[in-house]
DNA sequence: AGTCATTCTTGACTTTAGTCAGTTTACGCA
DNA sequence: TGCGTAAACTGACTAAAGTCAAGAATGACT
């Protein structure tokens, strides 16, 4: 919070010492090492001190720079997440129907996922119902973002006036989250959902 | 699954020899005595240690009977659970629309989450994506049940055809959970998560 | 350069869930 | 009643997340 000038940088100027330095390093230190430890071992097979010790600290260093594994897990891949669901509402545009788009958001975010089923499953446990309180502006952000886009995709459609396009965002979101759920949960298969989610999002939107 | 005759009992006849007995004693006993601290001490503050303990047996033993912690918390109080929408449901009959019936099934469970917040969380994490593949039973049980009883409102209410009210069962299924969930996981105060709920819902059913 | 306060780091330690090799108990049968 | 087998039980043990009191690094001020 304090401030005052010492060595006016170029635009990003928010003076850092040494101490400061350090810390950001080790903070980047820890989110690679994680995310390749848990990339290649898994997520449970990887232990904190593992990755303490890959970051070149100690064991309760770690727990400086992060709250919990489960804290850690949504640091590492919020960024990755939040990066492909930008790439997908901006490739969902060159669909036709609102549903369509929506269908092309929501089947991207499946393909993500199936990338490593087991770290969805954690990672959504904690999206959902975080454990530390801290996490929750992350979690806001991204979920922020996919309703956000729903809304813009539901306004656009013309088929709602702005009230009910915000409502019909968050309907699509809910049933995009509960489908996504039912599939990493083990409730119903890939495909399963999917199909499913496809209908109710055609009788939400219409099926122009 | 085996079965000879040996003392022929009233009409649950299942052949119980003091082996069965006692694991069904203890497997009351675990339960009951879970609860109790669960519902005095908090989840995380209970350890299984003192739950063996109270429970008079090894600690070994308890997980004879249950997966991990969390498996025994659903254990614990899906018959609860499953009472209490039972009840909410039958309850909810008296309502006129579609809408006021399913608004007063979802007020209901939120309600019944209220009793103890700290226990719904591990629950619905737990519910929603379970660790261990032997409560998935378990645990459709809970969601068919909802489920099962939405579409029958939506299918008394006249208002879709029979393949509409299937999907619009599931729909309205995923905005109570997603809308409980978001309260339980912090995102939104109750009330706030109950009119948004509402709304959503009489977009959904039409506001008759 | 020296001193001090503050912030950061550390790994030995605690706590707890869950495992497993060895033991006890129930049961069917002679 | 005694015996062999299988099922059920046990608590000492392991593994791993997360804590914390003691110590090191940094920077501010003289």
């Amino acid at each position: 919070m304090a401030s005052s000038a010492q060595s006016a940088s170029l635009d990003t100027a928010p003076e850092l010492g040494r101490r400061e330095l350090n810390k950001r390093a080790k903070q980047a230190r820890i989110i690679k090492v994680a995310r390749e430890l848990f990339s290649s071992k898994g997520f449970a097979a990887t232990t904190t001190a593992e990755i303490a010790n890959a970051a070149d600290i100690g064991t309760g260093t770690l727990f400086l720079y992060v709250r919990s594994k489960e804290d850690l897990l949504v640091q590492v891949f919020k960024e990755e997440m939040m990066g492909t669901l930008r790439a997908l509402f901006t490739a969902a545009s060159a669909e036709e129907t609102a549903a369509a788009q929506m269908m092309s958001v929501f089947e991207g975010m499946f393909d993500y996922h199936s990338r490593d089923v087991e770290v969805s499953k954690v990672l959504l446990k904690e999206i959902h119902i975080p454990s530390s309180s801290e996490r929750v502006t992350d979690i806001e952000e991204l979920i922020d973002a996919v309703h956000a886009g729903l809304v813009k995709i539901a306004e656009a459609s013309n088929a709602f006036g702005p009230e009910d396009a915000e409502l019909t965002g968050h309907t699509a979101f809910a049933i995009y989250y509960y489908s996504l759920v039912s599939w990493i949960g083990g409730a119903r298969q890939r495909e399963e959902a999917l199909s499913l989610l496809r209908a109710q999002l055609n009788l939400l939107l219409g099926k122009d």
